[in-house]
DNA sequence: CCACGAATATAGCCTAGGCTATACCTCGTG
DNA sequence: CACGAGGTATAGCCTAGGCTATATTCGTGG
């Protein structure tokens, strides 16, 4: 009965995605906080996602482990190109999570919210699914 | 401005459901096995899940902690009545979610694959949409 | 009936991602 | 132009959730 490794392989996906949310969601805020204000700054960062300065700033320092992101100390963080390119895929992948959500009759609101943990959990044909199917009833 | 605020909220709401993720998987799991072979054991709980066994005994040891389980030690894991209702609310939608994924042109199999991720994400308001846009279409 | 293999549990380590408290820079203003 | 407020960074702690290695218990075949 090989139907149990499929399932293990499964929970191993979901537990990738949930590592690598985190990255995510800050690329994409600091992205948009760079294309709002032409800066992103780690008090800015913290308010917006909700936690403690202290607690950006080591994420900010795995994003650079990671290649996602530079920073000069005291002078705000930039992305890389991987970083950008990142935050663009996020960006895109989020906007069609939150049509597809308003497209089954979700509200605005709760399409929003709840986007906000779903998009790091769809995949890349699932995406396309999405599309194709908004594509079509438009 | 008060946009801040929103956001970190919809943040720190992704990130409850992210802890509470692997309890829901473990309870649904355990549910599972108890139904399909009338017990539980944390070798099979490891396997299905894709970790090593001393990870499921921490992780059953934290359902405890939480009312969700009981154990004996040495005699396989059982769910409270409390556990078995998180169970059943975490099926159904589970079911709920695979459904509209389908139906939105997802293949099964990308839909079981990743509704595995997304469902934690998907509040009852939102899987109440979901339903309703499931029925009106079949 | 006991010994060994399989199942279970414990110990100890690691990283991620929270926190608070404290220290260190920068910059605008008086 | 110095200084204090506020932004930034570090230190150290905690829990969750992984792992491997080791110890313990169970149950079955000789």
């Amino acid at each position: 009965m090989p139907q149990e490794p499929a399932q293990a392989n499964r929970f191993g996906k979901a537990r990738r995605a949930r590592s690598a949310t985190l990255l995510e969601d800050y690329a994409e805020l600091i992205a948009d906080l760079l294309a709002a204000t032409g800066e992103a700054r780690t008090v800015d960062i913290a308010r917006r996602m909700g936690v403690a300065h202290a607690t950006a700033v080591k994420t900010i320092g795995r994003l650079k482990r990671e290649g996602l992101a530079t920073a000069l100390p005291y002078r705000g963080v930039f992305l890389t190109p991987k970083g950008q390119a990142l935050a663009a895929r996020v960006h895109a992948r989020h906007r069609i999570v939150v049509e597809l959500l308003r497209a089954v009759g979700v509200t605005t609101e709760d399409a929003e919210a709840d986007a906000e943990g779903i998009e790091h959990h769809v995949s890349d044909t699932t995406l396309a699914a999405f599309a194709r199917f908004l594509a079509t009833r438009s």
